[in-house]
DNA sequence: AGGGTTTTGTTTAATAATTAACAATTAAAT
DNA sequence: ATTTAATTGTTAATTATTAAACAAAACCCT
């Protein structure tokens, strides 16, 4: 790929396509820059200089063209050749993720789910295959799976990310609250409901 | 409050204190900067001035007293008289967070759930009273509830913040794909999983 | 007791992210 | 056709965050 782009701007950049996604349906072709900014709580300025980053040009007084704006992002932040995700743990929040996953982004394939209560493994889940975790590494090489979601209970979760990162897994989101050890080349994004919601709350003092 | 922590700085000190918790069971009455850095894939210079900056000393060629920072952790992030905290909308991500949150933060005060569905409100679940949707702003305000965790669809994301916000809620954890609008005051925290993803996803493949 | 080593606390430097400033362009108005 | 207002694209300044550097204290060893 290109050059790296900065953290926040990726972030935002996800969420403008969302955004602009919807905002099809409002018939208008296209968006200025401070119209996206309302809608996500920052700066018009933000807002040009994301855009700028990725290389993409708007049309003076008139703003973005929504459909090529969200074919630039795409560029960016889809591979082509799409990536394939595993969600590791089947509980009440995989099940959210499933769910909330179902259909949303083209680019990422959810490919497998695992777990392993025999209640669940064997069949599939909303259109999803799960397997069992004895299966783990099999599956994740057969699948060419990249990236997973950690769901799963507290005291298997290094476990079961050194069995990921050892059979490939380049990325990982971790949804449980036990910090994780990876190698450098893993990337590891922490997810953690409580510190969030900290966070939240001393702001909310301060 | 005295002055305000860096964001980040507030994230690893929650971070901190999970680990430090745990650690308790180690039997080990102190824990070096590095030790704590290497369970947080971060730096034990980060690690110390995280702690200097909440005021805490450790003792040099010791380390830092593992009870007394837990403490002074709290000293920063709780507040003495705790925070009163409402799930709105109870699906399967909604209650995966509630049980995320059971007895983990003591400072933290799960008071009230709402839903539409009929089947749920009107009861406890997990010892927590459910309360049908028309009730929230009378709830919100009986409980004194300042902190919102927003699970319900992505349709009525909207005008239901809006009543969160009028009833008094101070601070916002989203899971919906909405972008929202909230005044100055509100502490808005985005926590969406499409655009976490998609960061993981670009980050592996950079 | 004294020298060497470890580890903290703090200051300074480097990097990353945001905001401000403003030139350039274009559409609309007259 | 000229002016005016709006809006983008980009550079420069500011602020926030992380990393480096190093002095000071405390322990250990002989």
């Amino acid at each position: 790929m290109k050059k790296k782009l900065p953290r926040k701007t990726v972030e935002r950049l996800s969420e403008y396509r969302r955004t602009l996604i919807n905002y099809l349906d409002s018939g208008r072709d296209y968006i200025f820059s401070h119209e996206l900014a309302d809608m996500h709580n920052n700066t018009a300025v933000q807002v040009r200089r994301d855009i700028m980053l990725i290389g993409y040009s708007g049309v003076q007084r008139r703003g973005y063209k929504v459909k090529e704006l969200i074919r630039a992002i795409g560029k960016v932040l889809d591979d082509p050749r799409g990536q394939n995700v595993a969600i590791v743990g089947v509980g009440h929040l995989g099940t959210a993720i499933l769910h909330y996953l179902k259909g949303k982004r083209p680019a990422l394939h959810l490919k497998a789910l695992f777990d392993i209560d025999k209640e669940k493994t064997g069949r599939e889940i909303n259109g999803i295959p799960c397997y069992p975790v004895e299966e783990l590494a099999a599956r994740v090489r057969e699948h060419k799976i990249g990236i997973a979601i950690l769901t799963v209970p507290m005291e298997v979760a290094r476990e079961t990310t050194a069995l990921l990162v050892e059979a490939g897994v380049r990325g990982l989101m971790n949804f449980t609250t036990v910090p994780l050890d990876v190698p450098e080349d893993v990337f590891l994004e922490e997810y953690d409901l409580i510190t969030s919601l900290e966070k939240v709350a001393y702001f909310v003092r301060i």
